[in-house]
Formats: C-alpha cells, sequence, structure tokens
DNA sequence: CTTTTCTCCTGTATGC
DNA sequence: TGCATACAGGAGAAAA
C-alpha cells in the first residue's frame, strides 16, 4: 500500500537520520523478513554488520541503502515495504514494539533503524550493486516516472501496444514503477480514463495524458508527505501524511465527484476494489474500447 | 514468450 | 459477547 510518495518520505527519512553512518549489528527476527535474502538470515546480518551507509536511493517502491565495506565492496541492501512496512528510527532504550522484524544497531550507539511490519509482506535483502548503483536483483522494476532513465515515449509505445485493462498496467512495475492501487485510481479520475479499457484502445497522447497525470499526483502526494489512508504509512518518526484530504476517486464511495457531482462508485478489479466516477469515466462496453 | 491467477499475512470492521 | 467472514493489496510464483 505505501506507494512511490510513502517510499520517497521513507526515503529521505532515512538519508537524513542514518546515511554516513556505520551499522555495528543487524538482528534479524523471524524467517519471513530476510526471505528474499538466498542465503539466509545469519548470511545477512553477517554482511551487514560493519558497513556504512553511503546513500539511501529508491526505484518506484523499493528502497535501497548502498553500503560500503570500507575494502572497496559496495552492496545494496534492498528493502521492500510491502502493505504495511515502516522504517522507524527510535531511541534503542524503547520498547520493542509489536512486528519488530529487524533492528540496525550503529556504531555511535545514537538512534537505532527498525524494521516494523505487521503483515510481513515486506522484506529486506542484499544484493550487488550494477554500474548505476541499481541492485541487479530489481533489473526487472522499470523507472519511475521521476528517474532520468524513464522514457515516456517508450513507456507510451509500449502501453499502447497492450490489450490489457490500462489500469493492469499502471500497476505492473515492469512498465512503469511506483503506481499502486490509490495513485492508479487517483490518475485515472484526472485523465477521465476508465481502468478497464484496453490500453490499445487509448490514443497515444492519451496514454501521455495519463502517465502524466501519475506523476502529477504522486509529487503532489509527496508535497503533503504522503498518504495516509491506512494509519501504517508513517515516515521514519511515526508521522503521517495528509493527502487523503486531497483524494478525488480512492476510497470516495458514494461521494460526489469533485468535477461532475455524479456518486463515486466502486468496483471488483483484479480482486481490488476501484473508485471511479461512472459519468466522467465511462464504463467500456465488453469488447470494444 | 505473454498474460492472468494465486498466495503470502494480520489487524480492523462488519454481520449474525 | 463470540465467532465467522470480508477486506486492505505488492509482488513473485505458478498456471494458463
Amino acid at each position: 500500500m505505501p506507494e512511490l510518495p510513502e517510499v520517497e518520505v521513507v526515503r529521505r527519512g532515512l538519508a537524513g537520520h542514518v546515511v554516513g553512518r556505520t551499522i555495528s549489528t543487524l538482528e534479524v527476527f523471524g524467517h519471513r523478513v530476510a526471505r528474499r535474502h538466498v542465503a539466509g538470515s545469519a548470511d545477512l546480518s553477517a554482511r551487514v554488520a560493519g558497513t556504512r551507509i553511503e546513500g539511501a536511493r529508491r526505484r518506484g517502491k523499493y528502497l535501497w541503502l548502498v553500503l560500503d565495506d570500507g575494502a572497496g565492496d559496495r552492496q545494496g541492501l534492498i528493502v521492500h515495504l510491502g502493505m504495511s512496512g515502516q522504517m522507524l528510527v527510535a531511541d534503542p532504550a524503547a520498547p520493542d514494539p509489536k512486528h519488530l522484524h529487524a533492528r540496525f544497531r550503529f556504531a555511535d550507539d545514537g538512534p537505532e533503524l527498525r524494521f516494523v511490519d505487521q503483515r510481513t509482506f515486506g522484506g529486506i535483502a542484499l544484493a550487488d550493486l550494477d554500474d548505476a548503483d541499481v541492485p541487479t536483483t530489481i533489473r526487472h522494476i522499470a523507472p519511475d516516472p521521476f528517474e532520468a532513465a524513464y522514457d515516456r515515449t517508450a513507456v507510451i509505445r509500449r502501453i499502447k501496444g497492450k490489450d490489457s485493462a490500462v489500469k493492469r498496467i499502471l500497476l505492473d512495475q515492469t512498465v512503469v514503477s511506483g503506481i499502486g492501487n490509490i495513485y492508479a485510481d487517483e490518475a485515472l479520475w484526472r485523465a477521465q480514463i476508465h481502468g478497464e479499457r484496453p490500453a490499445s484502445s487509448l490514443t497515444k497522447p492519451a496514454i501521455g495524458r495519463l502517465l502524466d497525470h501519475a506523476r502529477d499526483v504522486m509529487a503532489a502526494a509527496l508535497g503533503e508527505g504522503g498518504t495516509s489512508f491506512d494509519a501504517l504509512y508513517v515516515n521514519v518518526n511515526g508521522e503521517s501524511g495528509y493527502f487523503d484530504r486531497s483524494l478525488h476517486a480512492y476510497g470516495q464511495e458514494g461521494r460526489p465527484c469533485d468535477r461532475c457531482g455524479t456518486p463515486i462508485r466502486r468496483a471488483q478489479f483484479m480482486n481490488r476494489s476501484s473508485f471511479f466516477c461512472p459519468h466522467c469515466q465511462p464504463v467500456p462496453r465488453r469488447g470494444r474500447g
């Protein structure tokens, strides 16, 4: 549920609180959190201990810390928040919260870093970095709309070539990353496109406008500290953003559309909820766009 | 190869 | 009050 803006809020917090510091120990609790680290949690802890955090990076919903072991070897510590993951900076004397899955202690004996995750869809893992300092294990994740590597024209062309529902494609992180259910619905509302329209039925300019709306709505959300529709999304200090006040579609079932007044409708799509204005975003007829 | 469905997980809300 | 059920949904595995 944390999407690009919420993850960026966390990245900025990490940049301010842990970059430049040296990790003394990493404790991993339970078997779930390091499941993507194939060599296991003991290996993960051993490799992370003693490294210095050189940077905090992000692509889409993926975060990673660039770690330097001081001997010329650099690795990426990937952090994915999943549905409910939190990275919290805390006083080491503060009691452990429920659902604490990992704890980073630092050589300076300053505040520690905790990975807390109620639903345990998130996790941490180490990976090699490529020449651009992107972990090699997330090379299948496309650049997000804020990256220099984002090729808007190529993304439009790729989307135009697909017959799947356009919302499904917005959520496909291998096409463009960072967009989840909330910002997909918001971008579709802004673009006045129904998410079940086949992508190939949209004109290239319409696809371009949709992508630009997705970028713009995520930028606006970031400007307000992210969306806190769920109280689980917080920055590293445990504080929520307030972009949920600015949502036009997501979670607005029954409320009048801010553009035309028609009640916002909710429908099941891909086993998730989709919110849309039935007037501004007409439902496509089956078999055509 | 591409596309779609299933699965992982637990706290909260709702219905009987 | 208790118990069952629905729901939130990112992403990778599995299936089609």
